[in-house]
DNA sequence: TTGTCAATTGTCAGACGCTGACATTAGCCT
DNA sequence: AGGCTAATGTCAGCGTCTGACAATTGACAA
């Protein structure tokens, strides 16, 4: 038997598997006792005994009771980015946005799902949503957000984002858009990834003629 | 003499005076703590103790750690909002939204000085800006405000918030250059009311011919 | 297998933000 | 002057978050 090489598997050692395992936990709990009485109403000292660890504990695998709540949407984000930067220097700004997106959500699906169901992330939308608290977290950590694709969008073209206003401006409309359509799918009824899938989509196309001129050729 | 009408002067009573100084006295040494030694260096405890009065006092006039540091932002707002509601239903919107603005600016230079020194309120204005937990509050605050200004054109208009999304554009271009202005402002060396004014004014003659359409003639 | 090293966790103490309850002080009004 | 009420102080306590130190547990080599 290998006893030796206990087979290397997918993910690290069972140190790192059991971190995983942990944190996982934390947000799960966490965004079930959130979405259930409220984020006011639940204290982190609950949270931590859900998963039966310490409160100090919960400490080190998140910075404060906020961050919690936005683990999952830091997931995609990281995965949009990671996209993005990845795609072809030959895709025009709009469309590498539109592509970067799209992706994400197609194998964000199973990753949500291998860490939470699909339809508590929508409650933790709409929780998000009615806490003034993540209201404002939310607000910021989306400008942050947008700031850091204005960077990548001006590299991609070869611009700078202090001296041209277009990858801000353009930027600044693609999120909005997407937070639209966060918002309309977040009332809906249809918590299922494609339905967010689509609805990014169909409002992208609204705005590709209006904004999505070619910045390089001459004209 | 007139011992038993003690000359109903200026502002209320005594306790009404009494009142405001120690609210204007709690700003300034919030802001002048916060301003020199950040604001998560500063304690609640050492605002109060500036002003000689117990931390349970502060919590009376302040909501929370944070407020303090908007004060002079929502005198502003507040004198905007009560000018915008003033204005002639004839103006249309965009020009309500400017002749507002400079009201306001006006008469709040005045009334901010009676608080505070400008310069002071510039330097928080940067601090807000580097305090993560700030920034959040403030865009949470901003949107808010939007949301209200968004409400009242709409109403000038005779229009529904809901169904017309012209009113909310109109204000989030508008309230967007604010932004803008109040930024460069911030980062700009000269820190009177009249800059930020001109400013704001030089700011708003950009869109005024690109947003600035009128809603109500066929055209 | 066993022992060493390093990472993870628990425990404890304490600072700080914030709130309710109750006593005390001080302006207001007749 | 004296009662009424609003403003303040004091006290106790909950919840968030952090540093320090001890205990546990996986990793890796002898």
């Amino acid at each position: 038997m290998a006893t030796s090489t206990p087979q290397t598997s997918p993910v690290g050692g069972l140190r790192e598997r059991k971190k995983q395992r942990t944190r996982d936990a934390l947000i799960r709990a966490a965004l079930e006792l959130f979405t259930e009485q409220g984020y006011e109403e639940t204290t982190v000292d609950e949270i931590a005994e859900a998963v039966d660890v310490s409160q100090r504990t919960y400490f080190r695998y998140f910075a404060n009771k906020e961050d919690v709540a936005f683990a999952v949407q830091e997931m995609v984000e990281a995965r949009f980015l990671e996209e993005l930067t990845a795609r072809p220097a030959a895709e025009d700004p709009l469309t590498a946005l539109r592509s970067a997106v799209m992706v994400a959500w197609d194998d964000i699906g199973s990753a949500i799902e291998s860490v939470i169901p699909v339809e508590l992330h929508m409650r933790t939308y709409r929780m998000i949503e009615s806490t003034p608290t993540l209201v404002a977290s939310h607000l910021r950590r989306s400008s942050e957000l947008e700031e850091r694709i204005a960077g990548l969008i001006a590299r991609r073209e070869g611009l700078d984002v202090e001296a041209d206003p277009r990858p801000r401006v353009l930027v600044a409309a693609f999120c909005g858009v997407m937070r639209v359509a966060g918002k309309v799918w977040g009332e809906g009824p249809d918590c299922s990834v494609a339905s967010i899938r689509e609805l990014t989509q169909s409002y992208l196309d609204h705005i590709q003629p209006a904004i999505g001129g070619d910045w390089r050729s001459a004209r």
